[in-house]
RNA sequence: AGAGAGUUGGGUGAGUGGCUGAAACCAGCAGUUUGCUAAACUGUCGUACGGGUCAAACCGUACCGGGGGUUCGAAUCCCCCACUCUCUGCCA
């Protein structure tokens, strides 16, 4: 979330950035949030005065009661009887002004970049560069949901079967180009300084409001009330929430995971006609990368970490273009974030395969993850991610652009990961 | 799942209701000594909020798993919850 004083110091900036975000009253908002600051500081500072005043006529009893001034200690402990009262209201004042600064808080997304576009939806999103030929198929070319049945390599049947729609199974071949995959993808994370880590895939509610997914997209997750736990819809949650209440030192950074795990994604109310085959799943698997870095440097890493992408699509050949979102397409706690689209040759479309993004303190003020400077003073780092890759897309733009009367041809860099060449 | 024990600062670990934000030791940081290394010695060494300052120093308050209670006063007493460990059971 924001930091007050983050909004204090910069009011107009935090203001157009909202606006971007086309939020309907943001000067109100902000106002409140200011307001609500305020009686937070001067309750709490008046319950202080009072607590001490407190605290030094217990000392006096002490004292007293130690020389037998009975009567004396008496007469004090009626004044602290009056203190307690006043202590008291000034607390809940405190606490109901704290409580809804955070919820007020927990409301506001995050402050766009000023590079970010402005506009309504992914219309507006602005297309940065473009690389690769889109291949010009053979008549009879097929979608990834008929050649999945063709080579018989992904079954929705029977992932319906034992779970339900949107639990494909993989099989023979197709398992094993999963397993290419992720293994591609971690080796080539590895290569670029990535330290590998494996998470939990359920993750508790703190890890849950650390990384933003709460309270704000509850209904996304998969929650398993039993044990008050939710599986987790990427790798940031539990990855980034590795680093919370954590204090670095300043050489530590940057921070850099990578981590392989399944994601589930319950995407209540958004089935439709254009999210056939893999193209949105429940489960699916992911490959993610996570930077925790010096407030100076996270723009730089943005761009390391979206040319670290588009290196990959590079290496499996595949068409893609890079879109810088606007403000409202945006994720809700992202500062700046860059999409990589595949081009899936036979759908005649462009799908999402990674999204790569800045939080700046967004999350790490919710994790309290913060470095000591060289002043020695604790500042919050930041946060960035992106998927390095997600899997089905990919699959389903492999499948769809290198098919051919002879098989579906694999890009080269997996031959050895596959061994096998063609499906 | 059953029984028991426990949760204190970066770590180990003291702590009798007021003198404890918290002993001691280790690690860390700064310095002294010193051919080098090692060792020794001295000092320093938590976080947050508020005030204060150009910035510090400094001052107030809170925090000893979380929440509530008793008390003039709680790390210390009481209640609830969470978690960890040990034994038993189950199990990849």
């Amino acid at each position: 979330m924001l930091l007050v004083n983050q909004i204090r110091e910069n009011l107009d900036a935090v203001l157009a950035g909202l606006q971007k975000r086309n939020i309907s009253n943001p000067q109100e908002i902000l106002d409140q949030v200011l307001s609500l600051d305020d009686l937070r500081k001067s309750s709490q500072s008046e319950r202080d005065q009072m607590q001490a005043e407190a605290n030094s006529i217990s000392k006096q009893i002490g004292q007293l009661m130690k020389e037998g001034q009975k009567e004396e200690a008496e007469k004090a402990k009626s004044r602290t009887a009056e203190i307690k009262v006043r202590i008291k209201e000034l607390e809940d004042q405190t606490a109901k002004a704290e409580e809804d600064l955070k919820a007020l808080l927990y409301t506001i997304p995050n402050v766009p970049h000023t590079s970010v576009p402005t506009g309504k939806s992914a219309e507006d999103n602005e297309v940065v560069l473009q690389h690769g030929e889109i291949p010009a198929l053979f008549e009879g070319k097929l979608p990834h949901w008929e050649l999945i049945k063709k080579y018989d390599i992904i079954d929705f049947d029977l992932g319906v079967k034992i779970t339900g729609a949107g639990f494909p199974v993989y099989k023979g071949k197709g398992a094993r180009l999963q397993r290419a995959l992720i293994n591609f993808f971690l080796d080539e994370a590895l290569a670029a300084g990535y330290m590998e880590v494996q998470p939990p895939i359920m993750v508790n509610e703190d890890s849950g409001y650390g990384t933003g997914q709460l309270p704000d997209k509850e209904g996304q997750m998969y929650f398993a009330s039993a044990d008050n736990l939710y599986l987790i819809p990427t790798a940031e949650v539990p990855i980034t929430n590795l680093y919370r209440d954590v204090i670095l030192n300043e050489e530590d950074l940057p921070i850099k995971n990578v981590g392989y795990t399944p994601c589930f994604r319950r995407e209540a109310g958004s089935w439709g006609a254009h999210v056939r085959g893999l193209n949105r799943l429940h489960q699916f698997d992911k490959v993610e990368i996570v930077q925790i870095t010096h407030p100076d440097k996270s723009y730089e890493t943005l761009e390391s970490m979206s040319s670290y992408v588009q290196g990959l699509l590079q290496k499996l050949d595949l068409p893609y273009r890079v879109l810088r979102l606007c403000g409202g397409d945006m994720g809700f706690t992202s500062a700046l974030t860059y999409d990589m689209e595949v081009y899936s040759a036979a759908q005649e479309r462009w799908l999402e395969v990674s999204s790569v993004s800045n939080f700046e303190t967004y999350q790490t003020n919710r994790l309290k993850l913060r470095f000591r400077g060289e002043d020695k003073k604790n500042q919050l780092a930041h946060s960035l991610n992106g998927s390095a890759l997600a899997l089905p897309r990919i699959v389903a733009s492999i499948l769809e652009n290198n098919q051919t009367p002879e098989g579906i041809m694999m890009p080269k860099v997996l031959h050895p990961y596959l061994g096998f060449d063609r499906i």
